[in-house]
DNA sequence: GTTTTTTCTTGACGACTGTCCAAGATTTTT
DNA sequence: AAAAATCTTGGACAGTCGTCAAGAAAAAAC
């Protein structure tokens, strides 16, 4: 074979990788909708297929198993949901500013994102019982843990004080926060809600210490 | 009929209950054991009778359906395991004292009820898709709760201090540090979990404040 | 335009699910 | 000892599940 036609088909083998990615991609975006709506318990494969534009067979043409395809869900979540705070953290100039904006953002992705929330506690704790997913897990939680760090090391230089608890600390308590307000949240107990809110900035503060 | 014979069947009348309670609780508390190791998603009606000395048809004697066998199994869930604690607290004389049995005990019942706990947590969870017993796990929520700030406000006594945060920050707080322990406990990642354990201390002093 | 390859649909399979019930075993009452 | 009430079994039921394969449809290659 020439160079030229070597190339050729190099650049089609690429094309067909691509696409069959892409459309892996759209049946695990189906996928992670799915979950969200019904939970991993109530998730079947004829169900994921009705919320895409193809039949349920074709799910197996482009993933091994079903826990090939939950993998793939997995991952689609991490690239959606873990840099959330990062333009809240460059883009503010005080202390007060990025606490209110940090609050903010905290609760309109709660209520915006609930159903993709809580979906991602189920996961987490579903790799408790299977370790199919466990590694996909863990990754994704130390990359919520390193996005809860940036926010408090910054809340924090901008006080001009230091974080009083390590990022494994800030992070349980902040994600603490946001599951029991979630779970409130999806209760319908707004006033609990607004409560956990109001409290928000004080459970910020006792995450960094004035004095250096 | 007569006061006497009155009487006599309400003793035989309470004498049915009771026996019909004893085998409820009975098969829920299997279907408690089923549901640790199984997980909810995975948990089936045969494999509990399978846990218990009876066949699967019984559980719809005793139980109207599955929803109202899983309620009862969450209910014996409650009386297992909120009040840990309770005797750490009366005993201890000292801050050090109890700071150092509560750490203890913490991670001992981690690694002991370690399924009982995951149960919890996928109870939690699906409550946040089904509502059938979300009244339920609410209950349990607010006792775990009311556990963790007995501790706290006694171990803030001992300390002459006061405690620096809400019921409901100490508690997610508290709890964020068992649910990541206990992830790390389940795969096997013994290191992370000795070093959560030796920064407990620190988080419960990060939950009081030495000046009142 | 025809052949080849890739993509997708459809229907079937065996296994498993919650539920219900007829029948029998067991216990309690008379 | 007979009768009645209670308890338990095990199988049938209508569905649903993940998986797979044969063939239709579409796309690509020639």
């Amino acid at each position: 074979m020439t160079e030229v036609a070597q190339r050729k088909q190099d650049k089609i083998a690429r094309r067909q990788v691509d696409k069959f990615d892409a459309r892996r991609t759209e049946l695990a975006v189906a996928t992670l909708h799915t979950l969200a709506e019904l939970g991993y318990a109530r998730t079947s494969l004829r169900e994921i297929a009705q919320n895409s534009e193809f039949s349920h067979g074709v799910l197996h043409y482009y993933f091994a198993d079903k826990r090939d395809l939950i993998i793939e869900a997995v991952r689609q979540y991490e690239r959606v949901c873990v840099t959330k705070y990062d333009e809240v953290v460059a883009h503010a100039t005080s202390a007060d500013q990025l606490r209110d904006e940090f609050v903010a953002m905290f609760f309109d992705t709660l209520v915006q994102d609930a159903t993709l929330h809580r979906l991602w506690y189920d996961l987490r704790n579903q790799s408790l019982y299977e370790e199919y997913f466990r590694a996909d897990v863990l990754e994704i939680d130390g990359h919520r843990e390193d996005m809860v760090w940036r926010v408090i090391t910054r809340y924090a230089e901008l006080r001009q004080a230091t974080p009083a608890a390590s990022p494994g600390t800030a992070y349980v308590t902040l994600d603490g926060v946001f599951q029991r307000a979630l779970l409130h949240h999806l209760s319908g107990n707004a006033e609990t809600v607004a409560a956990l809110r109001a409290e928000l900035p004080d459970v910020m503060d006792l995450l960094v210490k004035s004095s250096g």
